[in-house]
DNA sequence: AGCACGCCGACT
DNA sequence: GTCGGCGTGCTC
């Protein structure tokens, strides 16, 4: 039987990252097995400590003297970590160099962790001692709550007292002591049921049938002559009070017992089932590839490159299906954006109760419970972004990856995985077929297609006939030329026109919010900026306040110059408020919603714009890219894309990319329906190829031309890019560690790689300098290495003040 | 991380 | 002489 135990600790800390063995005592034997979470002692003070088991054994070459026993078994012993997640805490802690303790945490569900409590006991006081007035002081307050107290309250109630318990602890007057427990409990609920053989049963029902006040206690027997059991839910939809409940359980008729539930985020009840659709002879197709694909030993992934509206979704309905019958599991991921109630509808719709979902807006036992339920195999699907891929699933058999060129799959806290990639790594650990869907896929991903290392598949009708818009893009320059100053082209202006008069909606994207996008002073030229980001502030009109896109920092707006004091201060750029304002004063007559982070801050305003949009409560949708990501209005038939340069010139070798795939996924929403939409795309400068890509939709050329820039330039996915990031608040601190990093990573790597230090960004962020390093080179596994054993050593010199990030995946 | 040990300067 | 600063090293 295997006697030690070896644990990781539940500390994020690089010097605890490794193994810890513990002995398993005699009353866990058989218990303690791999994936199972424990409490154990740590440290000199025994610390109760949360701790993982990876793997149990019969040796150990730890020394017996040092040697502890676990504590505490939780979670009843049933694991937490299924053997495939496991596998994936060791691949996100060897490919963003985090300590497996994160690693293991980011599988994890929300809310399972423990959370320890510190308790102060009082000791028999053996005799007299010389105490400080603070010291009585504390012992009488002990005294006063039955000589235990949280050292919390202690604390909030003597705040300098840390040293005096230390020396009362000393004196062994006190004794501080920790407990764990659970953060999140088990939803239950409450079922009656009736005590058969209770000698006045039958006397009580009689006397319920006679008298009129009973009405209650006649709904119960009545209820509980069809049913044994009663739950809470269903009392209250009969319609029976608590009162009547209560008057029973008191005479011991009714009892009452506890049951576990889950709690429930997806309504399956109220959608009508429906049947797969009769596919089209290119969706036909398109799966025939797809199961060949899988029927194969080793799936490679698949990639669907499908235009909008070619029905990609009823593919993936139809593949889980079949996931389904073959008793496997299935995980969808959808960008958070994108996650819909009509999407949820239609999976529901198909699976009913073996589908659930996951997102950041449940609460923390709801996403328990669902991964509970996933745990416990009473779900199959399971829909959501990013987290939903950590599902315990037992024999998990697809994972679908929508719209993956959605950079919101990459997350913004360290770990900073790519949920894509995690999700190319959980399927070469299950051999589960992965399948990423896109309109306008990475290409990165398309590279790998047409190298055949995934499968490409592609949908480019639009199911039902549907006509792709006709693109027309407008010349800026000659608006100007012409005398036109609005931010409407002549003939986007009058095609929104001809759409009001049409009773046709209208969406109009531009990718900056708030009014003016720098102000600054004629006088002078002093451009107001932010000083923890050094970015230029945006005027926000309605705060009239400037405002810092970057950190949210708000000024107000300044009379005079604080330069040199002028008066003459003017607005530049344009943002979504200045669009709605133009937009407001041209159309007075036409009903305009506006959709931003600005005005969508607020719990389920997103859902009520779009709600309100849908239900044609408005004639135009003014908005950032939120408004061009997977929602399906049916009578849009006009989209203008204002400023559609303004992406092509961020700082990133992927900007082209993200510029056409915004402007393609813009244009997409126009004409879903029978009518043929049409699309402006605004710019100054129509002839940039990218541009003219975009009004052809041809997202072949495009990927030709920006593959060959790639190749040429060596960018991914011809090399690989690492990015070290290096932030504090000293700057000295981090320019020395961007240095000293620099240094050591030139030592182990060639030349040509390695790039900077350099600024990020402004060079500043929320007060936070920032520094990063990149590198670039074609051997993954040498760059890996080289970043990993420098990061490791400058680390430990400049822990204190600056934080470390890497991101390893810049290449997707 | 959190804690104890230990070595040096400032003080009752 | 002792108190307390935080540099160093360890935790199964």
């Amino acid at each position: 039987m295997a006697q030690y135990a070896k644990v990781i600790l539940d500390i994020p800390h690089s010097a605890l990252d490794r193994i810890f063995d513990y002995c398993i005592p005699q009353c866990f034997l058989n218990r303690i097995q791999t994936g199972v979470r424990v409490v154990v002692p740590f440290g000199r003070r025994n610390q109760k400590t949360e701790g993982y088991v990876i793997s149990v054994s019969d040796e150990t070459e730890v020394p017996q003297d040092k040697l502890k026993n676990i504590l505490q078994l939780l979670d009843d012993g049933v694991p937490i970590f299924t053997a495939p997640m496991m596998q994936l805490a060791f691949w996100i802690k060897d490919t963003y160099f985090c300590t497996l303790s994160q690693a293991l945490q980011t599988v994890m569900p929300p809310g399972i962790r423990t959370k320890q409590e510190r308790y102060l006991h009082l000791r028999e006081v053996e005799q007299e001692q010389q105490l400080t007035p603070l010291q009585e002081q504390i012992i009488s307050a002990l005294r006063l709550h039955g000589g235990s107290m949280r050292l919390k309250e202690v604390q909030l109630l003597f705040p300098q007292a840390e040293q005096e318990i230390r020396n009362l602890q000393k004196k062994r007057i006190l004794q501080i002591d920790s407990q764990i427990f659970y953060h999140t409990h088990q939803k239950e609920r409450s079922v009656y049921f009736l005590q058969k053989e209770h000698p006045l049963l039958q006397q009580a029902v009689q006397k319920a049938q006679k008298d009129s006040r009973l009405e209650g206690q006649r709904k119960i027997f009545a209820a509980l002559e069809k049913e044994t059991e009663l739950t809470e839910e269903q009392c209250k939809s009969i319609g029976i009070s608590p009162s009547a409940i209560r008057t029973l359980m008191k005479k011991g008729i009714l009892l009452c017992r506890k049951e576990q539930m889950y709690r429930t985020v997806a309504d399956w009840e109220t959608v009508e089932r429906s049947e797969p659709f009769l596919p089209t002879e290119e969706q036909r197709a398109a799966m025939e590839q797809i199961l060949a694909e899988c029927a194969k030993p080793n799936p490679r992934p698949i990639l669907l490159h499908g235009v909008t509206g070619s029905g990609k979704t009823e593919i993936y309905l139809q593949l889980i299906a079949k996931t389904l019958q073959e008793g496997k599991q299935a995980i969808v991921l959808v960008p958070e954006i994108s996650l819909t109630p009509q999407i949820l509808k239609r999976f529901l719709s198909r699976f009913g109760q073996r589908v659930s979902v996951t997102h950041s807006r449940l609460s923390v036992g709801e996403r328990l419970d669902q991964w509970r339920k996933a745990a416990a195999g009473e779900i199959s699907v399971m829909i959501g972004p990013r987290s939903a891929l950590f599902m315990p699933f037992q024999n998990l058999g697809m994972i679908i990856v929508d719209e993956v060129h959605e950079n919101g799959y990459r997350s913004d806290t360290t770990p900073r995985i790519d949920a894509r990639k995690a999700a190319v790594a959980l399927a070469h650990i299950t051999g589960a077929v992965l399948l990423m869907g896109s309109a306008t896929p990475p290409v990165s991903l398309y590279y790998h297609a047409m190298e055949r290392k995934y499968l490409l598949v592609r949908l480019l009708e639009r199911v039902q006939g549907r006509k792709l818009p006709e693109v027309v893009i407008a010349d800026m320059r000659l608006e100007l030329e012409a005398g036109n100053r609005s931010v409407f082209s002549r003939g986007l202006e009058a095609a929104i026109r001809e759409n009001l008069e049409k009773k046709q909606q209208t969406m109009l994207l531009l990718n900056r919010r708030g009014y003016a996008t720098f102000v600054s002073c004629r006088s002078c030229g002093h451009v107001m900026t932010c000083p923890d980001c050094n970015l230029s502030y945006t005027y926000h009109v309605g705060k009239e306040k400037l405002v810092c896109h970057y950190c949210g920092r708000e000024e107000a707006l300044p009379r005079t110059c604080p330069n040199c004091g002028s008066k003459y201060i003017k607005y530049f750029g344009t943002g979504t408020q200045k669009i709605e304002a133009a937009a407001k004063k041209m159309f007075p007559n036409a009903v305009i919603l506006r959709m931003d982070s600005d005005t969508t801050s607020r719990k389920g305003s997103h859902e009520k714009i779009l709600a309100a949009f849908e239900q044609k409560k408005a004639d135009i949708l003014i908005g950032t890219q939120m408004i061009a990501k997977g929602h399906d209005f049916g009578n849009v038939t006009l989209v203008g894309i204002l400023a559609a340069e303004s992406a092509l010139y961020q700082n990133s070798y992927a900007a082209a990319e993200q510029a056409f795939q915004l402007m393609t996924q813009a244009a997409g929403r126009a004409g879903r329906d029978q009518t043929e939409g049409r699309v402006y795309i605004q710019t100054y400068q129509p002839e940039h190829p990218v541009i003219q890509m975009a009004q052809k939709q041809d997202y072949t050329a495009f990927y030709e031309m920006e593959i060959a820039f790639r190749r040429l330039m060596e960018y991914p996915p011809f090399t690989k890019i690492y990015a070290i990031i290096f932030s504090g608040k000293e700057e000295k601190a981090v320019c020395d560690a961007a240095d000293a990093c620099a240094n050591q990573l030139k030592m182990s790597l060639p030349e040509g790689i390695l790039f900077g230090p350099s600024a990020l960004g402004s060079g500043k962020r929320k007060g936070e300098y920032r520094m990063h390093l990149l590198l670039r080179g074609k051997e993954e596994e040498k760059l890996s290495s080289a970043v990993q054993e420098a990061v490791k050593k400058v680390m430990a010199e400049y822990e204190e003040n600056v934080y470390f990030t890497i991101l390893p995946d810049q290449e997707l």
